[in-house]
DNA sequence: GTAGCCATACTAAACGTTTAGTATCCGAGG
DNA sequence: CCTCGGATACTAAACGTTTAGTATGGCTAC
């Protein structure tokens, strides 16, 4: 073969951002503390050397790592959702995103994993984390808002509980299938999430009370 | 003092379920690979020959941490739920006690941190938190398929893909709130999500298809 | 005294990090 | 065109520390 390839199937990229593509790929399925400097050397095909070369230590490879991740992921979400005038598409739009990149490659199982972990363990890191939850929030709610104004959305919901939500779906449907790719088909969960959310933003505004009053007493 | 505690308040307790206590603090922490056993051991006010004595390897003190924190939320659950006769109330019985046990001890948060990191990393582990996850949706279904039945709930909807979506969304709502404390109400976030579930289920079937059917073609 | 429970003292391996040295390329000077 | 000098991108080896795990000794309750 011409270009070799780790024992994992992804080509062996030369140079610094070889190297951060492996480390997200071991930092995803062995977490921070699982990783070894020497495992994501031997799997970029290079010594622990040129990791030093390129990074200052192990830590400053994570965060490097982390921003890489999050704002390819996020200037791929604007770049294709702000262009959809429609409310309701814009969040479906969304969820799809969100379940091909679940389904495909792994990178926002990379997100999940070092969120979870870094947060007793690495406080700036975690701050970076929030703010991205929160500007996904954000994004969210100004979409809801504007739905809400242009009449698509019944008025009478809080938007940023329901960014809340939709944003908790979209995690809860991903964590499920990382944990159960063959019980979970993670796109027609998403789409059901999208379904039973629209519906309840577009649903007239007393029809929810008399069916959930019932059970809201404890 | 007459009982001594640790750095963080909780009251040491002697002997091998004190040292699991404490090695689910530390676990849920730091993950399994950031703790060491010496941490652990310091940290319950034993040193390792304790550790030892009581578990064959870390591993097992693992397995032993992760059975005892899922046999325990799953006969709560089932405890408090099963006297409930209107599947409705039990869905939000179960949101309430995801909530208040995220709120105030971090049990949940135990087992969704080493449910990640064990993904690639522990198989027989993530099997046993992939089983987990599969009789917790299973339960919903029931619950689901019951409040169908009994004409509580609209009947075009699938009763396993609903599971899905519900437990997707307490799932996000407590890595939502476990990220960002401040921003996230992990109490009013889930009983939002399950008005909206309870909505979605109880609205009439018609209703939805005007509602969703502008946004799903692509 | 003996069995249960734990502390102490240790080993071997793995870890992150540093260092010294090497191969390869590239533009400038003769 | 050749070659020299330095920058770039590494390798190989070593360092000190931390790790999981073990072997052994001792105290206490019965």
């Amino acid at each position: 073969m011409a270009t070799p390839a780790n024992g994992r199937g992804r080509r062996i990229e030369p140079g610094k951002g070889g190297i951060l593509l492996t480390a997200i790929d071991c930092f995803t399925r062995h977490g921070y503390a699982g990783t070894s400097i020497d495992r994501i050397a031997r799997a970029a095909g290079v010594t622990k050397g040129a990791l030093y070369y390129h990074f200052r230590d192990k830590e400053q490879l994570l965060f490097e790592a982390v921003k890489e991740r999050i704002g390819a992921f996020e200037s791929y979400v604007l770049g294709k959702v702000e262009p959809i005038a429609d409310p309701a598409k814009s969040l479906r739009a969304i969820a799809r995103i969100c379940a091909e990149n679940a389904a495909t490659d792994n990178h926002r199982r990379f997100i999940l994993t070092l969120m979870v972990e870094a947060l007793d363990t690495n406080v700036t890191l975690s701050g970076e984390f929030r703010e991205m939850l929160r500007r996904f929030r954000s994004f969210h709610r100004h979409l809801i808002r504007s739905g809400q104004e242009s009449g698509l959305f019944r008025n009478d919901v809080d938007a940023s509980a329901a960014a809340e939500t939709f944003v908790g779906g979209i995690l809860g449907a991903e964590v499920q299938f990382y944990q159960d790719p063959e019980a979970i088909d993670v796109r027609s969960s998403l789409e059901t999430h999208v379904d039973q959310f629209l519906a309840w933003l577009t649903m007239p505004p007393d029809a929810q009370r008399r069916a959930t009053q019932s059970a809201r007493e404890v």
